[in-house]
DNA sequence: ACATTGACCTGAGAGC
DNA sequence: TGCTCTCAGGTCAATG
């Protein structure tokens, strides 16, 4: 479930714990996640530091010492945690950057569908995935939007998911979007009138910058948000209706029927 | 071009 | 209690 707000999340975290600390040495429990082999691994990272950090959509970048960068996708599950002490050592760990100050970064991933990587360039690596423009740069604006949306006839929760049109909105955070903005997961994205368009980019940025705010934790979200009510026959926190479960791409879509009708 | 399905992977929670 | 089954969802590939 790291979306871009948990992604975000986990960068002001490494931002403000492993940075500029030398790496002595690093320890794979799971060489499964990772792209490049243990060994390369070992020499673009140990007697380096981890300098400065970026974040595109899912993806967080950290920069190795001024050569190259060291890349984390988390999968679904999976997260960061800086610690000293092997009592706070987290569970799930598959790789740890061992530190000179005595202290770990563990790089977790429960079910193992993340990436570890070391690239050269970031842009390069970008462009490489395929993926669109970050959701929350200041370029991926209004214009950008519609631009992506014209030729496209996919379901709205679809093209929101899709990272080749803008990175970072997965499963969770698309519904919270299609809740905000009212607009049925399954309506087709060309069928928006310009309001819906415009209502639906609006909730898009409001979404992933309060969720950000909120620490990317659904028990501290807004009153109205229906994330932390996802599940089948939850009240809506908009209305005296029920929450629903729609299959959109294979994955769970949950709506409000009342606030999301099928056609606006 | 888009939807669907299944693979990857593992453990939490449900159901019996 | 303890087992088995389903499900979770990021990404990619194959198929319709």
């Amino acid at each position: 479930m790291p979306e871009l707000p948990d992604v975000e999340v986990m960068k002001r975290y490494l931002d403000s714990t492993a940075l500029h600390e030398e790496i002595e040495s690093i320890t794979v429990e799971s060489s499964q996640v990772l792209e490049p082999s243990s060994g390369t691994l070992e020499d673009r990272l140990v007697g380096r530091s981890l300098e400065s950090t970026r974040r595109h959509g899912k993806y967080l970048f950290a920069e190795v010492g001024g050569d190259g960068w060291l890349v984390l996708h988390f999968g679904m599950t999976g997260g960061l945690k800086y610690y000293k002490v092997e009592e706070h050592a987290p569970e799930y760990d598959r790789l740890l950057l061992n530190f000179a100050n005595g202290y770990h970064l563990a790089y977790t991933s429960q079910r193992k569908l993340g990436e570890v990587d070391v690239v050269d360039d970031v842009e390069d690596f970008v462009a490489e995935k395929g993926l669109g423009p970050d959701a929350m740069a200041e370029d991926f604006d209004f214009a950008a939007f519609e631009e992506a949306i014209s030729g496209s006839r996919a379901m709205a929760k679809s093209f929101l998911m899709d990272q080749e049109v803008v990175a970072g909105i997965g499963n969770v955070y698309a519904d919270e979007i299609l809740f905000q903005a009212g607009i049925h997961p399954r309506r087709s994205i060309d069928a928006l009138d310009g309001e819906e368009r415009r209502e639906l980019f609006d909730a898009l940025k409001e979404v992933l910058a309060t969720a950000i705010e909120h620490q990317a934790d659904p028990e501290t979200f807004p009153d109205d948000y229906i994330v932390p009510r996802r599940e089948e026959g939850a009240d809506c926190p908009r209305c005296e209706g029920q929450v629903e479960r729609v299959e959109v791409s294979g994955r769970s879509a949950y709506y409000c029927p009342r606030c999301q009708p099928r056609k606006g």
